[in-house]
DNA sequence: CCACTCATGTAAAAAGTTACATGATTCG
DNA sequence: CGAATCATGTAACTTTTTACATGAGTGG
């Protein structure tokens, strides 16, 4: 089964927009898809060379706007068919991994003061997610007004704070089991 | 900063429990940790070979039960030992990606169309989770009572229904903003 | 001039998936 | 006996992270 090679698109999806460099990419994906995607210098850098020799992007000419060694890309025709069509194909099985929720899982071997200790940082690290999402979500309503793609970008931030809000709502829950186990329990 | 290598941990885990083979270590990884972790026979052969080598697992003696080529393993002393460290040690930032997200992130290139395949598509598959879900509490509830453990692979299975049904409430949410979008947008 | 940020890139390692090869056992 | 399942394992590959090396420009 062919790989689907995510990063490429993530790319070329932030080109489409407008030119940008390798650094620049990784400031806006960190910005804008934030928690759920992120993409390294060692992938964004190597990738792009990869799209330039595919002719899916090209580099911009002439002086760069900002530093000396700045380098933009610009997507090209077939850089933005190529986007479009991965754009509609349908996305594989949402594979997620939540370390916590194994640690959980094995924590009757240590006892439920540990496992009430993940649900603390659990609880701690979305919630903190959270502000971060409320604060991209005004970021939005503020300076992308009246771009067509504001009510796409508001969803994707919308499912962050559902997912933000369900998980601390779990921790409440969690808390409250592991707090009656800790006080009626004998564990080892 | 060294690598936490997780499956070793995850597979100690099973073995904590009882004697297992490498299929068997599979099978039970997906039937309890399911959607939210995952190994591959891939990992989990090399692990167990490794972890022999270091002493925190050793072959089962004697006939197996079961099949002819079955190699049991059971976990010893320091092997309980590196897995009760690894449960109590914090676990790391919460990094998820859901190519879902991107996109919807991405579609206002394609239209509000194809935002509500992939939402559509989003749904059915965070909805027959659920069912999963529901399926996995009920067979804890008849199999599980007593045991120990019991309580915390109960918070696992319900920190996967309340992330479930915010995906499913999300869904709700996407699906009448893209219908609005569609139904009066002009779009590309 | 020094520290900091901007900026690009590579190398190596780690992690994970997939596909394949192999053979035993059970069930119809 | 043939198909399906049980069972182990390896090799190749993809993906991702981390660490490092390098150097230019900016601000104090």
């Amino acid at each position: 089964m062919a790989r689907s090679n995510h990063s490429r698109f993530v790319i070329l999806g932030f080109l489409a927009d407008q030119p940008r460099s390798g650094y620049d990419i990784r400031k806006v994906v960190e910005a804008s898809l934030g928690n759920f995607w992120n993409e390294s210098f060692g992938q964004i850098y190597p990738a792009l060379k990869d799209l330039e020799a595919e002719g899916l992007v090209r580099k911009a000419e002439g002086p760069q706007a900002g530093r000396a060694q700045r380098q933009a890309y610009v997507i090209t025709g077939p850089g933005r068919e190529a986007l479009e069509k991965w754009v509609r194909t349908p996305a594989g099985p949402h594979a997620y991994r939540v370390e916590t929720l194994v640690k959980v899982f094995f924590a009757p071997l240590v006892g439920p003061r540990e496992a009430r200790a993940h649900v603390a940082r659990f609880r701690a690290e979305h919630g903190a997610l959270l502000e971060k999402y409320r604060t991209i979500g005004a970021h939005l309503d503020q300076d992308c007004t009246g771009q067509p793609g504001l009510p796409y970008w508001k969803l994707t931030v919308a499912c962050g704070l559902a997912v933000g809000n369900a998980y601390l709502e779990w921790c409440d829950e969690a808390e409250a089991v592991l707090a009656r186990l800790e006080a009626g329990g004998t564990h080892a």
